[in-house]
DNA sequence: CCATAAGTTGACCAAACGGTCAACTAATTG
DNA sequence: CAATTAGTTGACCGTTTGGTCAACTTATGG
């Protein structure tokens, strides 16, 4: 009954795109709906407010973008150091592949969020802990495993998940910060020095 | 001639105490000027913007705050990696007395401030460039240094310069993020592994 | 001691903000 | 073909935003 309307799915995108770009802070109903091409009163048709609109579309961020990717690398059909070198290159190509259309690098949009703390609506920010945290587990996951096939020589197992989680959303913010893939390049390499990984034939770095 | 006033650095310190917490574009000029205890009529004699004002904090917390922690502890009297270790000591300190005075861990002002990039004034946005760049300079020296004595094993010193200031920024968002100089502790260790360095002792992670 | 320059104040402004609402339009279904 | 229900619209509201200004106060130096 009623008609029916794309428009929820318009203002979620928009939303996104937006935060990824400018932060929580500086994006505007105003201009999630210019970007959506919708009018405020459908925006509160759709959402009781800016903030509900922000927790909704973080949730759907992680559905359809960040988690399918995240499955296809992490799959444990993968060897397990293999699985963070195929999320490392499926990144840096995203990131490459935005650069050659002339959009910017913005690195994880969670990670972003959660950066603002005091500035962000609480719920807001508990829903970019709850997305990194299963982030997080991805990792955990794949380094335990590594550690249980004596693939990596580490004295303390969960001390060196922080640190390549670490590493790789340094990397990450570095890379928006530069608004360059440029901080990805060699991050395998680099966790595999990180884990006391053998070391496969050691490429020289590549600047843009 | 005229009357004196230390308003200036009052508004100074209260715009980077709540830039820091909030981050840049959630500060208005009303709390900086409340924060002070100066009145907005007085804000605009001393700075033309709020954007001003925010360049010539950042500076200042630059050459009053970080400098000099990261002078004593990169002094080239100091091995180059034990300048690491003390730098990496002294912020870890640093973020525990916070904690202990009921105040928040809130990382490092400059990378909060420059990932904010588009919603940050282009100037602002320079400036907090500059002291990242300045900073990764103390890193890339100190690891240069230990590269000459021979002190690390690493196939490209610059990547490795590159992944250690990864880490270690990745660690201070983290820390950030989590309220917590958790992600902080056994930075100097995780450290040695990228260079390749002697390991000491290894120490059990120690999570609060 | 008094002119002058530096510093202070609170009222004011236009624009932008998040959010509301009553009226309107158009698909769907019995 | 209604009646129902979902979706749309633009005018509107109170508050907050960064910024302005003319009048006022006070320390200092000649």
């Amino acid at each position: 009954m009623g008609r029916v309307s794309d428009a929820r799915e318009r203002l979620l995108e928009a939303a996104n795109t937006l935060t990824w770009k400018l932060g929580y802070n500086a994006v505007t109903v105003d201009a999630i709906c210019d970007q959506a091409g919708v009018k405020k009163g459908s925006f509160y048709h759709y959402f009781e407010s800016k903030a509900a609109l922000s927790k909704a579309a973080i949730e759907d961020w992680w559905q359809t973008k960040s988690r399918p990717v995240l499955d296809r690398a992490f799959s444990v059909t993968n060897p397990p150091l293999e699985r963070l070198k195929l999320y490392y290159s499926a990144l840096h190509e995203i990131q490459v592949q935005r650069q050659k259309v002339g959009e910017q690098v913005l690195g994880c949009l969670g990670f972003s969020v959660a950066m603002g703390r005091d500035s962000v609506d609480p719920e807001v920010w508990e829903t970019t802990q709850h997305v990194l945290q299963r982030k997080r587990r991805y990792f955990e996951t794949a380094i335990r495993d590594a550690a249980d096939a004596g693939l990596i020589d580490v004295p303390d197992v969960e001390a060196s998940v922080q640190a390549v989680y670490s590493l790789f959303e340094g990397a990450m913010a570095r890379a928006r910060i530069q608004n360059s893939p440029e901080p990805l390049v060699g991050l395998y390499e680099q966790t595999l020095r990180l884990l006391g990984a053998a070391q496969p034939a050691a490429p020289k770095s590549q600047v843009a």
